[in-house]
DNA sequence: GAGATGATGTTTCAGATGAAACGATTGTCA
DNA sequence: TGACAATCGTTTCATCTGAAACATCATCTC
């Protein structure tokens, strides 16, 4: 980290005071979406190379393992709606499970278009394994909250969500470090 | 919502309990790091569509114009430190800033491998368009908090994204090599 | 039924991403 | 000085991403 020599050289250019009046200037690191992003990357960042040197998965493959580790047998489609996750990238990461052998699908027994999904016993060792590492990595990585402040970013996430959701032309999707 | 196991605990790191038994099933919708990055996505989206749609303008390169408008000239790696994006990324945006006229390269005066960065005229009044355009983006988009929650919410964020930087790097027993 | 329309999941394709390699320059030290 | 290491920003390359096209099956309408 070297310091800036701008110094000497910042002087000249008129900081640009918003003329439309006395607004205070913008600061990046004080807009909400921009803080968001940075954070929640930084999260999945650390989130991801943790599956990924201990487990060999990618976040989508461990987002899949996750509902079906809890919610039994489902479609992909049922996957897509809970992970918020693009249907595509729900099919690859089903398919990359599937070749490690985490997953199997077995046919619908009501839609041959689709397909009931679910952990092997191989694919359930591996989640049990994960749940409590990721409930340790994520106390770790929230540590400087008090539980009392990260009940609260969590509601407060899930509030500004939902609005988002209504907002924003439903747009479906959730992605990671980008 | 609020099941956390760690309710009554208060000491601030938990030290990795593998809770053997009792332990609530997990929930995605209910992990933070998820809930995160979800929120974060959705956002992210919003303001995409708005700055390419009126501007033309990545997020990429619009973080490059946030610095520059209010901080005045700086090079590459300030831009780096104050945007929290990769370098390649910055490079990138700085480039397809300088090919539509919104910013222009001075030599370093002290360092022939850097250059100094500026908004040109043209791009001082772009950013003078989006500012008002993202602050009422950001404001609509939280609407659902208020004034006091979104104080709230910057702040936990904040405090959140200080102490990933300090821990970023040395996760849980991470020794593992490749 | 036959045909049209819709839903499900996969593949394609063009763009975005970042780790690593790179050229150019600066700093360090014997 | 000369050699070697470090830094700045760009480029390369392999991977990831999702909109759109696609193949398949289901449902609706006549």
């Amino acid at each position: 980290m070297k310091r800036l020599s701008t110094a000497d050289r910042t002087s000249p250019v008129p900081p640009l005071a918003k003329g439309s009046g006395d607004e205070p200037p913008f600061r990046l690191e004080a807009f909400l979406p921009y803080r968001l992003s940075v954070t929640a990357n930084r999260m999945s960042r650390a989130f991801a190379r943790a599956y990924g040197t201990r487990f060999g998965l990618g976040i989508p493959e461990w987002r899949v393992m996750a509902v079906l580790g809890t919610g039994g047998a489902m479609t992909a489609g049922g996957v897509v709606e809970r992970t918020a996750m693009d249907k595509v990238k729900v099919s690859r990461a089903v398919a990359a499970l599937e070749a490690k052998g985490h997953l199997a699908r077995r046919p619908h027994p009501e839609d041959r278009r689709s397909a009931l999904l679910e952990l092997t016993a191989a694919g359930r060792r591996v989640f049990e394994q994960i749940v409590p590492l990721a409930r340790a990595l994520e106390a770790e990585l929230t540590a400087v909250l008090g539980p009392d402040d990260r009940a609260r970013l969590a509601e407060l996430l899930a509030r500004l969500d939902a609005h988002l959701r209504d907002v924003g032309d439903a747009t479906l999707d959730a992605g990671d470090p980008g």
